[in-house]
DNA sequence: ATGTTC
């Protein structure tokens, strides 16, 4: 098997999995490689596993796996990271690409009058305190069922069915439900989009998942996460994390993977608030996925769009894996990185100006070692504020010919490049040459809307 | 990522 291995350095120590091929790993910083050396020092840790797309974090790595004992182990709200459940949903649709392009203008433009995009935009309907907390509370079962928003085949096709269990709105700050309460339904800034994209390539038309899908044909992608209100519970807890490290019995290694024993009250109340902006993001995923519904059908009213599948890649969760052979219940955090879905299925977005896949688990021994990860995206190889200094408006307006890019903001999109990205092909090329995932599909972009 | 260096 094919990944590179860093033996533990002290007794009880895990080793450090890194899932890569060559050509990446030789341009991997270094600093990223010490995070997740770092993360190892932390108790109770049993894996640590680097992808493809891994890249400099707060604390963890993106592209970073940190798996934990539940009894012995801790939790870190910088391992999840400020984007609580960040994530992506595909959905497929009955458009022929051929019979909508000459409208793909007018349909992005009307996705921009429909879609609150941008950072600080705001929800266009309102819920009350007590359904906000049911939302954050329960997900997508009462989002879909009780509110209405959507069909229970969403709710099959999102990872954990939309609801990440344990969540207590008690353990959320007033400050955290200020931000968020104006925030659900809206895309958010940064690396945030809704895309149009065409069916371009089928690589496996056997796959019993894509059987309904045919090549040509329109698809839509969803990139959002928790906006404010997951960004105020991580800070409220990183806060606390780092102010209360003194008191427990373990050096932090690296100061942003401050940490709770997850046994700890504090621990479990980070859980919990975590939870409920884990659920905040798959509803604010769900009521985008139902606007852009009515949008798509304001335009063609023949529109049908089901979800193909909805996966987080910012979020601690409770599951089950193999370790050192026998089956058990681990804290598994995953920073920009995606679990497989139970059916073998993963979303790999790539940057604005170029294709994305959906990907299927290859069921190999380092589908185990990897605790089910995948990449999550394509990964940066620029900051964001290298991206603004570096990349000139000609170079990027060149990197995006052909495609339709509207924007809710007016900032200038350069820190989202497809240049201060890699090239999307080489995280699919090492998920392959490690065993982790093949293509199943290749999806070209045709317009994006974007924060 | 983010009421964008609260």
């Amino acid at each position: 098997m094919k990944y590179y291995k860093f033996e533990p350095e002290k007794p009880g120590q895990c080793e450090v999995r890194l899932f890569a091929s060559e050509t990446i790993y030789r341009e991997i910083e270094q600093d990223s490689l010490q995070q997740l050396f770092n993360a190892r020092e932390l108790p109770g840790v049993l894996g640590v596993v680097g992808l493809p797309d891994i890249h400099l974090g707060y604390g963890l790595p993106i592209g970073g796996v940190m798996v934990c004992d539940v009894d012995k182990g801790v939790i870190s709200p910088g391992a999840v990271g400020f984007d609580i459940n960040c994530g992506v949903r595909l959905l497929s649709s009955n458009l022929e690409v051929e019979h909508i392009k000459e409208k793909t203008e007018e349909l992005s433009q009307v996705m921009k009058q429909d879609i609150p995009a941008g950072v600080g935009s705001e929800s266009r309907q309102s819920f009350s305190r007590k359904e906000f907390s049911k939302i954050v509370e329960q997900g997508l079962p009462y989002t879909v069922s009780e509110l209405n928003y959507g069909t229970e085949e969403d709710i099959q096709n999102c990872e954990e069915n939309g609801h990440i269990p344990g969540a207590d709105f008690s353990k959320v700050s007033a400050k955290a439900y200020d931000r968020g309460k104006t925030q659900l339904g809206t895309l958010g800034g940064g690396n945030h989009f809704v895309e149009i994209q065409k069916i371009d390539q089928i690589y496996d038309s056997e796959n019993e998942h894509i059987k309904d899908i045919n090549p040509g044909n329109a698809a839509f992608m969803i990139h959002t996460g928790s906006r404010g209100f997951g960004h105020q519970i991580a800070q409220d807890y990183i806060d606390r994390a780092k102010n209360k490290i003194q008191s427990y019995a373990f050096d932090l290694p690296g100061k942003n993977l401050a940490s709770f024993p997850f046994s700890s009250k504090e621990g479990q109340n980070y859980f919990r608030a975590m939870a409920c902006a884990a659920n905040f993001a798959f509803a604010n995923r769900q009521l985008l996925t139902e606007q852009l519904r009515r949008t798509v059908q304001r335009i063609f009213p023949e529109a049908r769009l089901n979800l193909v599948y909805d996966l987080t890649h910012n979020i601690a969760k409770k599951e089950t894996h193999v370790i050192s052979g026998s089956p058990r219940e681990v804290l598994v955090h995953r920073k920009g990185a995606t679990r497989l879905a139970k059916n073998g299925l993963a979303l790999i977005p790539g940057s604005m100006g170029t294709g994305s896949f959906l990907v299927t688990s290859l069921n190999s021994e380092a589908t185990v070692l990897s605790f089910e990860s995948v990449a999550h995206g394509a990964g940066r190889t620029m900051g964001r504020r290298e991206a603004k200094r570096t990349i000139t408006d000609q170079q990027h307006r060149d990197s995006i010919r052909g495609i339709k890019v509207v924007s809710g903001s007016n900032s200038s999109l350069l820190d989202e490049s497809p240049l201060a990205y890699k090239n999307v092909d080489t995280v699919i090329e090492s998920l392959q040459k490690t065993e982790l995932a093949r293509p199943l599909l290749r999806l070209k972009p045709l317009a994006v809307l974007k924060g």
